[in-house]
DNA sequence: ATGGCCGCCCTAGGCGGA
């Protein structure tokens, strides 16, 4: 089994110390980092390095998005097309321990659902269409061993937020967001391993906003945070193990994202 | 919905997040 995290961390120079104390914790053998909000030159590669993470791949751009993987088996870069048509740092790809894994920051959308009035949203729209055209083009998913996880900014069922009803017409939410994902997704006839291992109606969150005083106390959440597994992989994975780290999210100074974490079927040791 | 927050930036209000 391989242990992997996918952790939106909102800034990882501010957050470093939430995320050493995290690896102490729990030790996966890969971490996948966004929104380190940094270029790649002011990533704390030494610190992740005596933390037991030397393998590193860093995607960064100044003071906003950014993507980062982190790994204690070594890993290989691999060229990846830019969905973004703004070239912003929200997509690498590897090759570790016998998979490739997507790690994924997709825009979040503005606040209005319409692509009339919102760049945002169309934004959001655009990068999620390029995705599944990619994975369309490919079209050799019954024997690759793929992996994809990040903050997909999108909580695509009934039971991933507080309330249905009352987040229809939300960014991150709306139909024709879900309808763009769940095209993505079977595109490559992905697996969204937490609902293999959560029933789907089952409340499952890993964002809370700043704004409420307290999450805890209405558990206002929204799963936006995903791990998905290639079906070949997913047949592998006989007993795979979903957790969502919502105490982190009490931590002093937290992300407003939780760590999620699956173990999964490991083709080859690092 | 998030009202009341956070983190970034050529340090201070504007932008982006979701």
């Amino acid at each position: 089994m391989i242990k992997l995290t996918s952790w939106n961390v909102n800034s990882v120079r501010l957050r470093l110390p939430q995320i050493e104390k995290f690896l102490q914790e729990t030790n996966p053998d890969i971490l996948c980092l966004q929104e380190i909000k940094c270029l790649a030159e002011q990533f704390p590669a030494k610190a992740f390095a005596k933390a037991g993470y030397p393998h590193q791949a860093i995607s960064g751009q100044k003071g906003m998005h950014g993507v980062a993987i982190v790994s204690k088996w070594p890993l290989s870069e691999e060229c990846i097309p830019d969905f973004c048509p703004r070239g912003e740092a929200r997509v690498q790809s590897v090759k570790v321990a016998g998979f490739t894994l997507l790690n994924l920051y997709i825009p979040a959308g503005g606040d209005e659902p319409d692509v009339k009035i919102n760049p945002k949203f169309a934004h959001k729209l655009e990068y999620l269409n390029n995705l599944q055209q990619h994975f369309t083009a490919r079209g050799d998913q019954d024997n690759a061993l793929e992996v994809l996880v990040g903050d997909l900014n999108i909580a695509p069922g009934e039971f991933d937020v507080w309330s249905h009803k009352q987040l229809l017409r939300v960014v991150s939410h709306t139909p024709i967001e879900v309808d763009a994902l769940n095209a993505v997704k079977n595109s490559f006839d992905f697996v969204d391993m937490a609902r293999v291992c959560v029933p789907e109606t089952e409340p499952l969150f890993t964002w809370w906003s700043y704004r409420s005083k307290d999450w805890t106390k209405n558990n206002r959440g929204r799963r936006l945070d995903h791990i998905w597994l290639s079906p070949s992989l997913a047949t592998l994975s006989k007993n795979p193990k979903f957790t969502v780290h919502n105490d982190c999210r009490s931590w002093e100074r937290p992300s407003d994202h939780a760590p999620i974490t699956l173990e999964f079927y490991q083709p080859e040791n690092g």
